[in-house]
RNA sequence: GCUCGGGUGGCGAAAUGGGCAGACGCAGGGGACUUAAAAUCCCCGGGGGGAAACCCCAUGCGGGUUCAAAUCCCGCCCCGAGCACCA
């Protein structure tokens, strides 16, 4: 037979299938009847000038596995991919290119293409989107109005970081140290009007449905990412009287009602708008003056803790509701305004930031938790904070209670004697969606002097933004669209009257928060997502991606999924019924970035060993959820892989091979394979199914079969790996259809047990020998063949047997003293 | 500082409802084939002792529970990621 000398060849065969699916459209379900449908979603990548790196590919290749092998039992898998161009990467990249993003990004996304495509991902590029494209932005922009609608979307001051040399607002991760972290000079704190979404409304459903095992079932780190990003905390709300004034007093949020009778005094943020009018006039020079410092440090700097605590008496007292003595009011810029009520009450007993602000200061510090060493005048070395164990002191009618327990009743106290109540607080702040910058989707207000902001209708989206050639920030903090006059002034929608547009645009974020709802729909431009699509398509049964979008992303998406379903637009409120999250490539002990120089490209690797051998590779190198070290000799274990099957594939074309007797270990090895591989498949262990399918391999070739039956199921088993080279085998073998069309092996749970089982022999815990015995054999035959074991006769000689422990088809050990 | 991962041969890693530690693979050594090399195929391979049969030690470190611990418990050390004055 000629063509079972034919060499294994990856750029033909690659070349060949992926004309023929592209051709056939294998990739393209019918999203209109697709009876068992399957949405299986990866994070759209980011398209970088660099191209995709074998990191970027991992993750790609992790999902497509998932995708194809779900296809192989039987679902209609719908497996779209986009691109996320859109944000300040691309703008900073254009802007130090000198080029234009509009021309930068297509020339980028064709990279990304033919990178994709190369790698042999299932993609149904019909539905294929990018972010930039009006088409799509439209409904981003109509998302921003409906929340906008729902009350969801408001305006209000806000702090940002400043550069005053990139003329740029910065994220806090930009700031390294006080510097911006492009150009080094020192950030500037600057307040400007900003567009936010009220998350914080959904912050106790956003926690809730975490741990709804009907909604979501998620990476166990990321739902904990997203529990401690939401941070919520129970607590008390306290309002404190301003001694000699009856017309204010002053709420503090605690999460220790319980140490109350400990606070000496209270710290407000130096922004808190009570300052002004409760600072005496002796104090106030110095108060102006610390304010004035406070203002000019950035965000990071301000936020960032083991710092000297540093802060001003403001001349004014307040009384302590438990003690009713008065305590002083101090201002510090550890007390932060946008979180509680940006007022604390401060136990320095009971506190460590407290603590330290007394210290520094010389407040006084009142013991009111004292462990069994302690009484109620042991001197106070360092914050006692444990809730869980002491007991109260210096509390009044709470003296002996157990914090935990006095932090119930004081509550109550507190709410009958009408001086607060309990309370509950987030950490979660409200999303700030606005961007000083050009490159994003404009934010589809304008306003009117005489309606204030108005939206823009929607049968006038989508707000197109404008090429113009200077996009560059200036130093103004408004947005570069705001120097484009002819698109600045634009009629008001309501009144007809003279306006201006909204000239920030929104946060690329808010892009990703919405794409999966898009892909179904892309053939729709009268609506952002079809009701019949979703609803067959929708929630998504699996999507994954890299933690570090473990909190944003995944949380925002989740939010204006949310928000729509209130709408009554969505017939689910969560849009991913399970999420995981693949590992880290690692090069040279570091993970891959531009930076440390360490990225590898793929290309090379694909033109040296094919894509096939590039992605199972990927699948073998470490856990899939844990990520894995790449080196370039480890590659050729996995090309070694697919020749010996490709060989097999050659021998099986002979038809004497066809119902040939199959050896009965082989037999046992193959329906082993079997269960291995689709539950390593079904769970993502990549790694440990590769090397399932690579023992089967070794046993076929050590007893020389390669029946037809056996070499065609492996080849469908390393068809989620090796998808070009799987389709290639397959015809080979002489099936007609796609490999991605067959049914996924079935295996015999009869078949997966051996006859004869290897028994451990122990004495004291330590292996002296082993026997071979049918699985059948019965205890007191392993017992006694046990005994007659050489190694074993030798360490039981002249000693008493005191005990036997059997574990059938295990171990027997012999306990001796 | 807090939270979550993780420390197993020369290397990537397997094995955790406790039960032969190192599956599978890379690199390495030896052999076959070849005039030779590459490719391919076969064999070896944690450390120590021993001629060998065998014996001892070994899963970051120190204790503990158990007939039996990589796996469970207590106390440390190191690496990675995230959060970071959240009252």
């Amino acid at each position: 037979m000629s063509n079972a000398r034919i060499e294994y060849d990856p750029s033909v065969v690659e070349a060949k299938w992926r004309a023929r699916w592209q051709v056939l459209r294998t990739n393209e379900p019918d999203l209109d009847h697709a009876p068992r449908p399957f949405y299986n979603l990866m994070m759209f990548p980011y398209p970088s000038a660099e191209g995709l790196h074998v990191g970027n590919l991992f993750a790609f290749t992790g999902a497509d596995v998932f995708g194809r092998f779900k296809r192989m039992q039987g679902w209609n898998v719908f497996e779209p991919i986009g691109f996320d161009a859109f944000g300040i990467h691309s703008e900073n990249f254009a802007l130090r290119m000198g080029m234009h993003p509009a021309e930068l990004i297509p020339r980028n996304i064709a990279n990304f293409t033919r990178q994709l495509s190369g790698m042999g991902g299932m993609f149904a590029w019909d539905h294929s989107l990018s972010t930039t494209d009006p088409r799509y932005y439209k409904w981003t922009q109509w998302i921003f109005l409906q929340l906008f609608q729902r009350g969801l979307a408001y305006k209000k001051k806000g702090a940002v970081n400043w550069c005053p040399t990139d003329k740029t607002v910065l994220a806090n991760e930009q700031v390294i140290a006080g510097a911006c972290e492009r150009c080094g000079s020192m950030v500037e704190l600057r307040v400007l009007e900003q567009w936010y979404f009220r998350i914080t409304d959904y912050a106790e459903r956003l926690l809730r449905n975490l741990d709804d095992p009907a909604k979501m079932d998620w990476s166990a780190s990321t739902v904990l990412a997203q529990k401690n990003w939401i941070g919520r905390s129970e607590g008390a709300e306290i309002r404190f009287r301003v001694a000699g004034r009856d017309d204010i007093t002053i709420p503090v949020y605690t999460t220790r009602p319980d140490t109350l009778f400990g606070a000496t005094f209270l710290v407000l943020a130096p922004e808190h708008p009570s300052v002004d009018s409760i600072t005496s006039s002796s104090a106030r020079a110095s108060v102006e003056g610390y304010r004035a410092e406070v203002s000019t440090r950035d965000l990071v700097s301000r936020k960032v803790g083991d710092k000297e605590k540093s802060g001003v008496f403001v001349g004014a007292h307040v009384v302590n509701p438990a003690t009713g003595r008065e305590i002083p009011v101090w201002i510090a810029d550890y007390v932060l305004m946008d979180y509680g009520t940006g007022a604390i009450m401060a136990v320095p007993g009971h506190d460590e930031r407290d603590f330290i602000f007394a210290a520094r200061f010389g407040l006084p510090i009142v013991r009111v938790v004292a462990n069994e060493h302690e009484t109620a005048d042991t001197p106070i070395e360092v914050a006692y904070v444990d809730l869980e164990h002491g007991r109260m002191v210096n509390s009044g009618v709470f003296d002996g209670m157990v914090p935990v327990d006095a932090k119930r009743s004081i509550t109550q106290w507190l709410e009958a004697q009408d001086h607060g109540a309990g309370s509950v607080q987030y950490r979660l702040y409200d999303w700030c969606i606005s961007r000083q910058r050009y490159w994003g989707p404009p934010i589809p207000i304008i306003y009117c002097d005489q309606c204030g902001p108005v939206p823009v209708p929607e049968d006038q989206l989508p707000v197109l933004l404008p090429p113009i050639e200077d996009f560059r920030p200036d130093d103004s903090g408004v947005s570069p669209l705001a120097r484009h006059a002819a698109w600045y002034h634009a009629p008001c929608p309501r009144c007809g009257g003279p306006g201006r547009r909204e000239t920030d645009v929104s946060d690329t974020f808010l892009d990703s928060a919405w794409y999966f709802l898009r892909y179904p729909s892309t053939d729709f431009d009268d609506r952002p997502f079809d009701a019949d699509r979703t609803r067959r398509w929708l929630p998504v049964p699996s999507y994954i991606g890299g933690n570090e979008h473990a909190v944003l992303h995944l949380l925002y998406a989740r939010f204006i999924t949310m928000v729509l379903h209130d709408a009554g637009l969505l017939p689910f409120e969560e849009p991913f019924r399970r999420f995981r999250a693949h590992g880290l490539i690692i090069k040279d002990g570091a993970k891959m970035s531009k930076s440390k120089g360490n990225v590898v490209n793929p290309d090379d690797y694909i033109v040296r060993w094919g894509a096939d051998t590039l992605r199972t590779y990927l699948m073998f190198l470490g856990p899939y959820q844990e990520g894995g070290d790449f080196r370039d000799a480890g590659i050729s274990g996995p090309r070694r892989f697919l020749d010996r099957i490709w060989e097999l594939v050659s021998a099986a074309m002979d038809p004497d091979c066809r119902d040939a007797e199959i050896h009965r270990d082989v037999l046992i090895k193959w329906h082993q394979t079997k269960e291995r591989v689709t539950a390593d498949l079904e769970s993502l262990h990549y790694n440990t199914a590769i090397a399932a399918l690579m023992g089967l391999v070794n046993a076929l070739r050590e007893q020389n079969c390669s029946e037809h039956g056996v070499v065609s199921e492996l080849v469908q088993m390393t068809a989620p790996f090796a998808p070009h080279f799987a389709e290639e085998c397959w015809g080979r073998l002489g099936h007609a259809a796609s490999v991605f069309d067959s049914a996924w092996p079935a295996h015999d749970d009869a078949l997966t047990v051996s006859d004869d089982v290897t028994i451990v022999v122990q004495v004291n815990g330590k292996v002296r020998g082993n026997l071979i015995v049918a699985r059948s054999a019965d205890e007191a035959v392993v017992r006694r063949m046990a005994q007659q074991e050489d190694g074993v006769r030798r360490h039981l000689a002249g000693k008493t047997i005191r005990r036997t422990v059997y574990v059938p088809g295990r171990l027997v050990n012999f306990v001796v003293h």
